[in-house]
RNA sequence: GGAGGGAUCGCAUAGUGGCUGAGUGCGCCCGCCUGCUAAGCGGGUAGGGGGUGUAUAGCUCCCUCAUGGGUUCGAAUCCCAUUCCCUCCGCCA
């Protein structure tokens, strides 16, 4: 009946994991809630099983009653057999009125009981994985590794908003004039390397990787949303039609996970890996302020997203490989990244183990997060109701979920800028991407 | 946007109030038969939830014939709404 992102036999023979896990991430769940709503509904659903058999059986017995009572006029059924069975037929005719209503009456408590408790399972985070760090929020999160050198500069590096003004590649002014605050336009050269960097990146994924590509709707029901987890928990930070059931995905990983909503995978069919292109649009409302300047925080911005469908005890190692192909970019790129491990306290509602992939950026002096991979276990694949099976015949399991971005664009051109910026101020540009620019080594010439 | 038609167990279909959670064909699975295949014969072939079990074993009950309501003692079957699909017209990148 109820879908939820823990399976409620779980929560209900396990509250102190899901106690320890609510502890852990620092957040509140209405748990003992839902255990109480949990019995409530058990006692209805089993009042209410018992009186609908009895109304089956009844049903069964007085379609035989109506006809013997038919066949009388015809052949000459014997009189006290008809007697009987109109008797008997009245009397099961009065006993089912009064089943019927009270079946009415629990079914409508029954309902309301079962929509509380939907409502409040849907807001328990996945359980974090024991080999999580704790911790309370970004500052416990752990830098596992740091791979390459950032680079060296005998000037003073400029941050990308200058860069990209000075060289005509980024127009903040008018992207405001269009659309307000946090937008801005790409322009000839600028342009150009945005579109190279995708086309790049889904070429690195599909050929040396492995993916299959997609090509998804950018706005979705909103029953997506809830089936890849952004809801209830971030419906301030969605843009949707006012009129129609229109969502704008603020993440290629909705439409990839609703692709197999309500599906069961056949057997050969995991794992499987999709790689999507697709603009994200968010409200950003819970970070108003931060990040202004430049365009590290959009309104809208372009990615690159993986995402996987495995058998569960693979989800562990995909979760490397996806790290991996992630930083692949990164190296590929040559620039410095690192790879941080997110704690308990910052782990996003629906993943299990999470790592942030981060770009060094010079001219703004910071680590940008370009990526964040996660292994979300079973928990999408509960609520988008997505399962395999292992054989022919056998039944269903849900599998697991990864997903994670190969890389965010705007922020890895960021890093592009900063990092191969020159100090007249003109940007190299690296090496991989030439081909995808018609052949242009450097942006800017003075 | 307008006018029609449709939605049933993997596929195709039957089914106009109780004996239908549901027949048939195909596909698939297991047996039998059989030099090998094929044919033939027999059986099986949805998902979910509750209860009881150590049990992903059994047993048992309930729900689901697109979805949500309604009529009825009782609905795949009658009524209403919604969604989706198809055909035709209009419009359009």
């Amino acid at each position: 009946m109820m879908p939820a992102m823990l399976s409620l036999a779980f929560v209900r023979e396990n509250p102190d994991a899901v106690r320890k896990a609510l502890a852990d991430r620092h957040t509140e769940a209405p748990l003992d809630d839902i255990l109480g709503l949990d019995g409530h509904w058990r006692r209805l659903l089993q009042e209410v099983e018992a009186l609908r058999a009895e109304r089956n059986a009844a049903g069964g017995e007085m379609g035989q009653l109506n006809r013997i009572i038919k066949e009388q006029g015809k052949s000459s059924q014997a009189a006290a057999d008809y007697q009987q069975a109109v008797a008997r037929h009245d009397e099961l005719l009065e006993r089912m009125r009064q089943v019927s209503q009270r079946i009415e009456e629990l079914e409508g408590e029954l309902g309301g009981v079962e929509e509380r408790l939907n409502a409040f399972l849907l807001q328990l985070p996945n359980i974090p994985d024991a080999k999580v760090p704790l911790g309370e929020g970004e500052e416990d999160n752990v830098v596992v590794r740091t791979e390459g050198e950032p680079r060296a500069f005998d000037f003073e590096p400029r941050p990308h908003w200058e860069l990209g003004e000075r060289l005509g590649i980024i127009d903040f002014e008018r992207g405001v004039k269009l659309s307000g605050s946090r937008f801005y336009l790409l322009k000839g050269a600028g342009a150009h390397l945005q579109r190279a960097l995708i086309a790049w990146m889904l070429d690195l994924h599909v050929q040396k990787h492995g993916y299959s590509e997609v090509y998804p709707p950018f706005m979705v029901r909103e029953a997506c949303m809830w089936g890849a987890g952004q809801l209830p928990k971030l419906r301030e930070n969605m843009y949707h039609d006012a009129e129609e059931d229109f969502w704008f995905v603020p993440t290629a990983e909705v439409p990839l996970t609703n692709m197999h909503r309500d599906e069961i995978l056949e057997p050969d069919a995991l794992p499987l890996h999709y790689v999507a292109f697709t603009p994200c649009f968010r409200r950003e409302k819970m970070s108003a302020g931060r990040d202004v300047r430049g365009i590290k925080r959009g309104h809208q911005f372009d990615k690159v997203e993986l995402y996987k469908f495995c058998q569960p005890e693979r989800s562990g190692e995909e979760l490397q490989a996806l790290v991996n192909h992630a930083e692949e970019v990164c190296r590929a790129l040559g620039i410095a990244h690192r790879v941080v491990q997110l704690c308990t306290g910052d782990l996003g509602f629906t993943s299990l183990m999470s790592f942030d992939i981060e770009l060094w950026a010079p001219g703004c002096g910071e680590w940008l997060e370009v990526s964040s991979c996660s292994n979300c276990g079973d928990f999408q694949a509960r609520r988008a109701n997505i399962r395999f099976r292992r054989e022919k015949g056998a039944r269903p399991e849900f599998p697991h979920t990864l997903n994670g971005s190969a890389l965010a664009l705007p922020r890895t051109l960021i890093a592009i800028l900063e990092n191969y910026q020159q100090a007249d101020g003109s940007v190299v540009v690296p090496e991989v991407l030439r081909g995808y620019v018609g052949g242009l080594e450097r942006i800017g010439t003075w």
